[in-house]
DNA sequence: CTTAATAGTTGAAGATGTCAATAGTTTTAT
DNA sequence: ATAAAACTATTGACATCTTCAACTATTAAG
């Protein structure tokens, strides 16, 4: 029981073999492996909120005071427009945020959280907390910062 | 013209607002962030050859040696069983692998390339090594070394 | 030798991704 | 001021991906 180990994802055994393969060095490889194992780690945590990942960053973003419009999110997130619909469409039914129709531009929609939302939204954040624990149990408080430094440099 | 952009994808501009959410410090978000802009780059790339990351992952496997069974690229590529099929399928129709049932056990199928499949690996992979290089400008080489190996460490 | 487990395959159902078209609004050009 | 062009959110269609339950052939366990 060295892992709590809410979530279980089985370790590649006797793939030590393809561990030496060149697409191992590939980033483009790693960061999606890396992911694949991220997202279902975190959408298991979320579910008990009736939360995914996708859900969950739109929360975030509606929470943190920046007020993001849709196109914003769409831009922000790398989704098509219609799919922050149809996310915002879910979490508006729940009334976990809400639309505002920008006064500046009537045409754009900025998204605010509720106070439910807000208060859903620490539940979930712990929740991502503990899988971001579990991914980067291996690694050390500076290498932590490190990857965070260099992915931020990758993804913008 | 600081980049020489094949495949472009628009920066967040006017987004700063949105770079100091909490959701940016979480490494989840970076590495969906991170893989969604490397694999649209490598699928732009690899697309001439009549490839996308996934077929490119599994003919690089078959290409190295390592002579994978189906299950094998299954569980190291986190893909479903059936998915390997398909994709197996579409590689070997174009004559670029080739299934052989394990003689040590017949039920399984080991994946091994072709010449031609060797040959296109070595274009599909300048290919992935361009949008490595395009995803990593900003990084120096030991910044990327450094990436890979953190990156490696929270994959497996 | 019977039973249970495994590898590959097929097909279905649901989720995601991509794209075109539309209505309402704002911006630009005339 | 008016007309044309561009932009935001929305809808719906369609392809792709994901997930899962069967099924066959083969191997392993009891």
């Amino acid at each position: 029981m060295t892992q709590p180990s809410t979530t279980e994802i089985p370790p590649p055994e006797g793939l030590e073999r393809l561990l030496g393969s060149p697409l191992v060095a590939e980033i483009e490889f790693l960061t999606a492996r890396a992911r694949a194992l991220g997202s279902a780690r975190a959408n298991a945590l979320l579910a008990p909120l009736d939360l995914k990942i996708r859900s969950y960053a739109v929360l975030s973003l509606a929470c943190s005071g920046a007020a993001p419009s849709q196109r914003e999110l769409a831009e922000f997130l790398l989704l098509d427009p219609s799919q922050i619909v149809a996310l915002v469409d879910g979490l508006e039914q729940r009334g976990l945020v809400k639309r505002e129709t920008d006064p500046q531009d009537r045409r754009s929609k900025v998204i605010k959280g509720t106070a439910k939302g807000r208060r859903l939204l620490a539940q979930a954040a712990a929740a991502t907390q503990q899988a971001e624990d579990q991914a980067m149990g291996n690694l050390t408080a500076t290498e932590r910062a490190q990857l965070r430094d260099l992915l931020r440099r990758i993804a913008f």
